[in-house]
DNA sequence: CGGATTTTTGACCAATGTCAAGACCGGTGG
DNA sequence: CCACCGGTCTTGACATTGGTCAAAAATCCG
């Protein structure tokens, strides 16, 4: 099969970087794997693709991929686990900007402050392969496919970060959040109504810009209700039309 | 000088679309007008972002450049006046996602949906420049400034999003959107001091995410304080330092 | 001048934050 | 296997920011 002949050759093992040599999975989590496929690729261009790429990690929960403040230069594609990228203003507060899975490209946010403008944690074992920017760049002008999807990503990301803004309630806020991770669970494979949160309640409530305690309280009410069934971190979505209905403000715009 | 001579080989009036024949300030508030300068540029470069751009308006004040859900086809550089960007969400809340200056790029957000996400509506007397993003996108293959200045811009856009999210206290929001526009009037060489707001209290509430009386009643009570003097839709900044002070844990980060 | 819109101001109230205490949970070591 | 410990999570009581409603004032504009 085509897909996997250029999988191969894309990640031919020359840098054994990682011991898991599942070439073809590699291929399908990684960030350029549907422009991989899309594009018309020759074989020098996937060449340079693969000499750009440095795979990297693992990492355990707590580490940091980048810092808030280290010179930009490179942006990374989650190739397993969770990440949460965050930032801690002057007086304490954390703001968490996003949570990432695999397939997921970070650091687009630091292009243009030429600085990483928050820290990327790891929330569990992660992997991500590295794309030196520079060098994608020069290579994004030889094969329009890759600027188109970064264009795309970084578009994306925009609407993304507009996602939080808006004066939406606690319970609107909490709907959206599950609906939107069950939604990219399943773009991935994983079933949409069975979820498990990789991050702390904290975490969701710094993302959602609420308490740790309102995020208690709005889950136990989504399942007195009957919307969702909560057992610690595994959260299962039992009513997903009304859990939309509540989410709809945020969601369908 | 060699400036000059750039912006009068870019911008001859070819297409008259505008009646205004002042190619150098046009070249100035162009959106590319640094990139241009920077970088080096051959003619015949220069010639193909000419035949690109199409001139367009004056829009009057409440008039649309682009309307939510519109099919993507470009992008738009401000000229003259302010554009706020802005979308209506289900229940009839209106939330703005910016205000936007001369020199300033709206409908990057559109890209990755391939349709505008929101309107974008002349505050007071528009002009602007479009860019067909096809075109555009080929453009920047050719020139790596250009490309290079579409991901800062992108990037940047990120990082503004995401000043909306948090947490913050009204005062905050308000004294950081003081702030805020002042820098970016002082960037286009006007005063720092002595704003004239174009969008109305209400459309700084939907942009702060607060209620249109809170704006009124934090203005009020800045003033009180000796921080701003408030006439109107004219704003001047007395105590700077203090304003920053306060929008500290948003700007500061 | 007169009507419409925007802005301000006051009174009240609800959503949500804060604080504090206790429950739970997972890992570690005896 | 159990006890302990640190962190996470939940729950309750209370406080407070900021929203809502309503009316008056100011401003705009024809």
């Amino acid at each position: 099969m085509a897909y996997d002949d250029i999988a191969r050759k894309h990640f031919a093992p020359s840098h054994p970087i990682s011991d898991d040599g599942d070439e073809h999975h590699f291929c399908n989590s990684c960030a350029f794997g549907a422009v991989c496929i899309a594009g018309g690729i020759d074989k020098s261009a996937l060449n340079e693709l693969h000499c750009l790429v440095e795979h990297s990690g693992p990492y355990q929960a707590g580490e940091k991929i980048f810092r808030n403040g280290e010179r930009f230069g490179a942006v990374f594609a989650v190739r397993a686990g969770t990440v949460k990228t965050q930032l801690v203003d002057i007086d304490g507060r954390e703001l968490v900007l996003g949570f990432h899975l695999p397939g997921e490209l970070i650091g687009l946010n630091a292009i243009h402050p030429d600085a990483y403008p928050c820290d990327a944690v790891a929330l569990d074992a992660v992997e991500v392969c590295r794309f030196s920017f520079p060098a994608l760049a020069t290579l994004a002008t030889r094969m329009p496919g890759i600027q188109q999807e970064l264009f795309r990503r970084l578009s994306r990301d925009i609407g993304n970060a507009a996602l939080l803004a808006g004066d939406y309630s606690a319970d609107e806020r909490l709907a959206a959040f599950l609906i939107g991770l069950s939604q990219r669970y399943a773009e991935r494979g994983f079933p949409a109504d069975t979820l498990h949160l990789t991050m702390a309640r904290g975490d969701i409530a710094n993302y959602l810009c609420v308490a740790a305690e309102t995020v208690s309280r709005v889950l136990r009410r989504f399942q007195d209700h009957g919307l969702i069934h909560v057992d610690g971190r595994n959260v299962s979505i039992v009513k997903s039309a009304e859990l939309f209905t509540i989410a709809r403000p945020i969601l369908q715009r």
